[in-house]
RNA sequence: GGGGUGUUAGCUCAGCUGGGAGAGCAUCUGCCUUACAAGCAGGGGGUCACAGGUUCGAGCCCUGUACGCCCCACCA
């Protein structure tokens, strides 16, 4: 039974149809198979706290497309899929969840809250997944895993009992970065700097028993004085030589301080004298190591003066900065003020300018693993798509810092820690210990801390495929092919992911990293809730589809750039899946009911020929596109052929022989190849748009289960047929110029006029009467009543219009239609053209260094088209003669 | 301060290893040609930011300049 396609392309009514169809068939789980050859993405897992939004749409278009393609080819493709508990993110929520009904987190306690964020996670960890689906997305959702999941949580264990059995993991009091508004320690990777608009305020600090006498020093942060414990000039510096070693009585406290000298100190910049303090600057901190300074923390965790602050005790840091300011400007001591702009460090999450602090925390000691990461790009195991992320990923590396990994949040993994409370040993084991090993002792205090969010999702490549465990899966999966992702997360993610791969797996845990930009709003803004400027993604795909937005997002920009995203793009996609719907429901209303025969091979014809030997092209082409990551030029070329190709030329062209009778040879070619180009030409298209070209494949081919898994199209050299190529496009500039012409003398489609084709010579004669014997029913897209075909020029009417081509003239007897004058003058100027072509292309051929240097198949096709030309202008001028 | 990146048609952007400038949208003209007006046919519109250099040949490679954006960074 011949199935159809509805009427009108509908995206809404399909696409759920469809993706549950996808489900239920199970087409996207991936097993170990040993027959195939394994393809694994693993998905980067959004937050749990996530609403899908086009960074979402982007990164999980691409990865869908890459895993669709690979499916058809035959590997067996994983696309391993997941959340991320997203530690302070989710807490950040659950806290003003809890706080709108009244609850505050603390009196509730650590086991309460958490069974809170659970209830959060079964509630708003499926939203995102589901929002994924409506994308098309092809993910392995069997295998959905979540990163405080058993597996993934046992990983995290196992992998922070090594590192601190190995020494990488350690303890210890560092300057770090402190949120106050969030409360708890963050790493470098989560500090943003940001220009601020402050002052410098020099301040002069007395000399102790030198009435008078002052040392000026300039500070942004006069708040900070509370905890100086030195000021610092440079040894170099002649102006402060005397000074050094003097002792300084610190304004506002009842201390004084050393005056010291060191190399850190820029004598050009400020005064040259820079206040220490040790507690609250990184700078300073290790200045004070140097100098074995006291570090003095004059802060709360909340960012208020802490107790040693004397009256300012209490005060909010920066109530504080004002209240000193102007006591030090009552006590005489304020210089002067000077506007001054400077980078302050703020927490990418709330943009709370951080306090570096001084605290006991947990640490990665980076020096050793960073090394393999750093070796992998040098010696491309690893590779940046685009090839610049190279350097940002380098040097990140070259220049990294210790990771700060203990937070003082309760949501996530609990550092795996434990205090005898006895001895006060610290035990570090995936469970719980039962005896202290030094003291007997039977109770133990786990650390309270949890670890940074990003401990856990730099092992999710391994910790999903079961890693510890040693699974198939790890064993045939892993590593993994390609991961993609935005380059706003190669920091956070990529690179951790990949030191913690060669350290625990002792490889990288993927080949390629495909970077992608940002999506921007029309006007060039970064999507933001705060800004309201965000386009919801599922908004789109309700109005226009998600085949319509993924293509969207695809085209029109280059890997690792940023987009713009506009409505008009997504419109013209949809108008894209449109027109292949349309012509897939015109091919397929003209199908005949039962089986089409094969035709033999010299039943195609050379339109038939040369369409199928365009995708036998197109298919090499985007499959070596799609090789390189090119994933918006492969695009762009399915795209063209489908619609300029296929539908503009080929079906006008072929549905010229079945309209009459379907019965015969030529028809039964048509309408074979038209089937057969449109099957393969969906396939190409299917991972870009997946709704649609399977709505139409299933159609088309109802004893088909599904395009997903039909075989990817590969190159085949029997339809490869370069002379029906070349003689389509002789073909199409002889319709084209037709067209022109028409057009330019307003001739009604409905006059038909006869057609000569004055060919130069007989070979070129008979090569005409061929073609057109070939191309049954053309006269129709002549607009030809009759095709007259010969050598030379006899028997043309004076009164015609003239289409010049290489080797034939083609005259259009339009009588009172054809203007003379205008005819030369379009025929004067075309002669002109072909002038401009002949003596470029002469040119070229006359240099001696072109023709020596230049690749031989250049010259010669340099000499082939002045034949061209040559052949052009001297039929031209023939006609112009004639008119003459 | 260091690094990256962009400047191509009115707008948004492609342009893959250097070999005659492209797409979509917009605009203009003519078409409801029974698959498609979400369409068809045709047209106009660009010294590829600027200045040098390499090359037989440069939008593409090199150097510099201007303007824009991004990232990194311990001049308080």
């Amino acid at each position: 039974m011949k199935k159809e396609l509805a009427k009108t392309y509908d995206p809404k009514g399909l696409e759920d149809r469809l993706y549950q169809k996808w489900l239920d068939g199970g087409y996207f789980h991936a097993e170990v198979n040993p027959d195939k050859k394994p393809f694994t993405i693993v998905m980067p897992p959004p937050n749990i706290t996530g609403q899908l939004h086009m960074g979402h749409a982007l990164d999980n278009t691409m990865q869908d497309i890459l895993i669709r393609w690979k499916r058809m080819q035959g590997y067996e493709a994983l696309w391993q899929p997941g959340t991320d508990h997203a530690a302070i993110a989710t807490e950040v929520k659950v806290i003003d969840h809890l706080r709108s009904q009244g609850i505050e987190k603390d009196k509730i306690g650590r086991e309460e809250f958490l069974k809170h964020c659970w209830a959060w996670r079964e509630e708003y960890g499926t939203r995102i997944i589901r929002q994924l689906q409506k994308l098309g997305s092809s993910a392995d959702w069997d295998r959905e895993r979540f990163t405080m999941d058993e597996g993934c949580s046992d990983a995290v264990l196992e992998v922070f009992q090594r590192l601190y059995d190995k020494g990488y993991i350690y303890k210890g009091s560092k300057i770090i970065n402190w949120c106050p508004v969030c409360q708890t320690t963050i790493s470098d990777a989560e500090v943003e700097h940001e220009d601020q608009n402050g002052f410098f305020w020099h301040i002069n600090y007395p000399v102790v028993g030198e009435e008078g006498r002052f040392v000026e020093i300039a500070t942004t942060r006069p708040e900070t004085m509370l905890g100086d414990t030195a000021v610092a000039v440079n040894p170099n510096d002649e102006r402060y030589k005397d000074i050094v070693g003097k002792m300084l009585i610190l304004p506002l406290t009842d201390r004084q301080i050393p005056v010291i000298a060191d190399e850190y100190v820029d004598m050009e910049f400020g005064t040259g004298c820079v206040k220490i303090t040790p507690a609250h600057d990184p700078n300073d901190f290790e200045v004070g190591k140097r100098h074995k300074l006291e570090e003095i923390n004059i802060l709360n965790d909340d960012g208020t003066m802490n107790d040693l602050c004397g009256k300012y005790t209490g005060m909010d840091r920066y109530d504080a900065r004002k209240q000193i300011v102007a006591d030090l400007e009552e006590l005489g001591l304020l210089v002067k003020v000077v506007p001054h702009t400077h980078a302050v460090g703020t927490h990418d999450r709330c943009h709370t300018t951080v306090e570096p602090m001084i605290k006991q925390q947990w640490f990665v000691a980076m020096e050793e693993m960073a090394k393999p990461a750093i070796e992998a790009i040098k010696n491309g195991e690893l590779t940046f798509v685009p090839e610049r992320f190279d350097k940002i990923y380098l040097h990140w590396l070259e220049n990294i810092h210790d990771w700060c990994i203990s937070r003082q949040l309760w949501w996530g993994h609990r550092i795996p820690a434990y205090t005898c409370n006895s001895c006060k040993h610290v035990l570090v084991s995936k469970k719980k210990p039962e005896v202290c090993p030094d003291c007997g002792g039977k109770t133990f205090e786990q650390d309270p801390d949890t670890l940074d969010t990003w401990f856990s999702s730099a092992l999710w490549p391994f910790s999903t495929l079961g890693w510890p465990e040693k699974t198939p899966e790890m064993d045939y999966f892993y590593p993994t092919d390609v991961l993609v992702t935005g380059y706003d997360i190669i920091f956070f993610w990529v690179i951790r992911m990949v030191f913690s791969g060669y350290e625990q797996t002792g490889k990288s845990p993927f080949h390629h990293v495909l970077i992608h930009g940002l999506v921007r709003d029309a006007l060039g803004r970064k999507m933001s809730k705060s800004l309201g400027n965000g386009i919801d993604p599922l908004e789109i795909i309700e109005e226009y589809g998600a085949d319509a937005l993924r293509l969207t997002l695809m085209t029109g920009n280059a890997p690792g750039n940023d987009m713009r995203f506009s409505t008009d793009q997504v419109v013209a996609s949809r108008n894209f899946a449109n027109k292949i719907w349309n012509a897939s429901r015109f091919i397929m209303m003209n199908l005949p009911e039962g089986e089409i025969r094969t035709p033999e091979r010299d039943e195609l014809l050379p339109a038939d020929r040369w369409i199928l030997s365009r995708i036998n092209t197109v298919a090499k082409e985007v499959t070596e596109n799609l090789d390189r990551y090119e994933l918006g030029i492969a695009a762009s070329k399915i795209h063209d052929f489908l619609w300029d190709e296929f539908c503009d030329w080929y079906i006008e062209i072929a549905k010229l022989r079945f309209t009459k009778n379907k019965d015969d040879a030529s028809a039964n070619a048509a309408l074979w190849t038209l089937r057969t180009v449109l099957t393969e030409g969906l396939k190409l298209l299917h991972p870009y748009m997946p709704f649609v070209t399977e709505e139409i494949y299933c159609t088309l081919l109802p004893e088909e289960e599904t395009i997903m898994t039909s075989a990817w199209p590969e190159y085949r050299d029997d339809w490869n047929f370069p002379e029906e190529e070349a003689q389509i496009a002789t073909l199409q500039s002889l319709v084209r110029g037709i067209r022109n012409l028409r057009m330019e003398m307003n001739v009604p489609n409905a006059t038909k006029t006869d057609l000569f084709i004055a060919a130069r010579d007989d070979e070129a004669a008979a090569h005409f009467s061929a073609m057109i014997a070939a191309l049954p029913g053309i006269e129709r897209m002549l607009y030809a009543k009759e095709i007259t075909v010969r050598a030379g020029k006899e028997g043309v009417a004076e009164d015609s219009a003239t289409v010049v081509l290489s080797d034939a003239t083609a005259y259009i007897p339009l009588d009172e239609l054809v203007d003379k004058v205008k005819e030369i003058a379009r025929l004067t100027a075309e002669s002109a053209k072909m002038d401009k072509e002949i003596a470029r292309a002469s040119g070229m051929l006359a240099n001696p260094n072109f023709v020596n240097k230049a690749p031989a198949a250049k010259v010669q096709a340099e000499r082939d088209k002045l034949e061209k030309f040559k052949a052009i202008k001297q039929q031209v001028e023939e006609q112009l003669a004639r008119y003459k």
